[in-house]
DNA sequence: CCTCTTGCTATACGTTTGTATAACAATTTC
DNA sequence: GAAATTGTTATACAAACGTATAGCAAGAGG
């Protein structure tokens, strides 16, 4: 009388093909044109397999925001770790990988524009987007103390840098930018100083 | 044998109400739900007027684009006009008037996301998209020159101050943003010194 | 006053969409 | 080994989609 699956391994293992499978269908054709259809298709299932393990098209949505976010949390994980143990390194290396692969990339922006379009119309869209630039916001501010921790208003520094980052690294992305990373990650690092040495 | 429309001025005016009824599906439904018929039905027109006047949905939303960016633009220059000769007063009001309608406006962010998120699959909306960008960028290096006419470096200066009221700009009107509009035109300020004040 | 041109609607067609369902494959339980 | 349960496919269906077209209303030209 188990309701649980059998082989729970291979059922996550069918979730996460069916996510990677949306978040290429948003990465590529966008909100238009990631359907149910188009989704499964990309994973090389049947269509109706996408309601077999989720509510609808949303949920699974929803499912790829969280994954892509996790995503975007390593690889700025990893650049951290890999720039050593000097609290400014690391700090920059948060804020500079950003304009670099994985995370500065077409596909990325094409996801999350996906994502933020949603954010209106999808409540449980909306509170995931809440919470993760909250996630985002408390790893950056972790970083901010550790590099002064005498630092005050970390809260609205770690705001004003990830704006800028996000505006920097939104204009890099859609591909048109006339600046490049290098000049974008030396403006990181001169708004960072502002922030934090001033005063 | 005039092929020229009779009554260019109601062809105009028919234009006009298509892009504004698309702008206000866009902002309103999204990418997704912004069809031909909910256009239509939204400007009270039959399905089949859009065709006549526009070669598709997206020879529709790139007009829109333009006519969008057009009305961010004015509303700008009004709050230029508004703050008076000072060129410090001219070039801050430009920058926070980012930040309070109609500019902060979740409306506009849907509008905005959608063109955004068509950039990379049509080369018009993405050509359109680097224009706007141009002629903003423009905007602000002539009030930074008005405010400095030493200045050098403008042009990054430019860039700078865009992606941070960009940042900003769009957490606010995601409308989960931790912070306030002052918080936000302060930080702009500061920037802004930063930029122009320091060496 | 009649005809012609034009703006626009109403409608129809074929395609694609999301969802539901019946049937098959595969595996555990007894 | 038989029965039961679960993962998956194939298929069907109604709704919504983009597009094309025939026809109506109305002003322009003679």
């Amino acid at each position: 009388m188990s309701r649980a699956p059998f082989f729970r391994g291979e059922a996550d293992s069918r979730r996460r093909s069916l996510i990677a499978a949306c978040a290429k269908c948003l990465a590529e054709r966008g909100t238009t044109g990631t359907s149910v259809r188009a989704i499964c298709a990309e994973a090389g299932v049947s269509p109706g397999l996408l309601r077999h393990y989720f509510d609808g098209v949303e949920a699974l949505i929803a499912a790829t925001y969280r994954a892509t976010g996790d995503r975007v949390a390593a690889a700025l994980a990893i650049a951290v770790e890999a720039a050593g143990e000097s609290p400014r390194a690391r700090l920059l290396a948060y804020l500079t990988a950003n304009f670099a692969p994985p995370i500065s990339d077409p596909e990325l922006l094409s996801t999350w524009l996906a994502f933020w379009s949603l954010t209106k119309s999808d409540p449980r869209i909306a509170a995931l987007h809440a919470e993760i630039y909250h996630e985002s916001g408390r790893d950056l501010e972790a970083l901010i103390s550790a590099y002064q921790p005498e630092a005050r208003e970390t809260r609205l520094a770690a705001i004003a840098l990830t704006a800028l980052v996000d505006g920097l690294w939104l204009e890099l992305s859609l591909g048109s930018a006339v600046f490049s990373a290098d000049e974008a990650s030396s403006l990181a690092e001169r708004w960072l100083d502002t922030l934090l040495d001033a005063r």
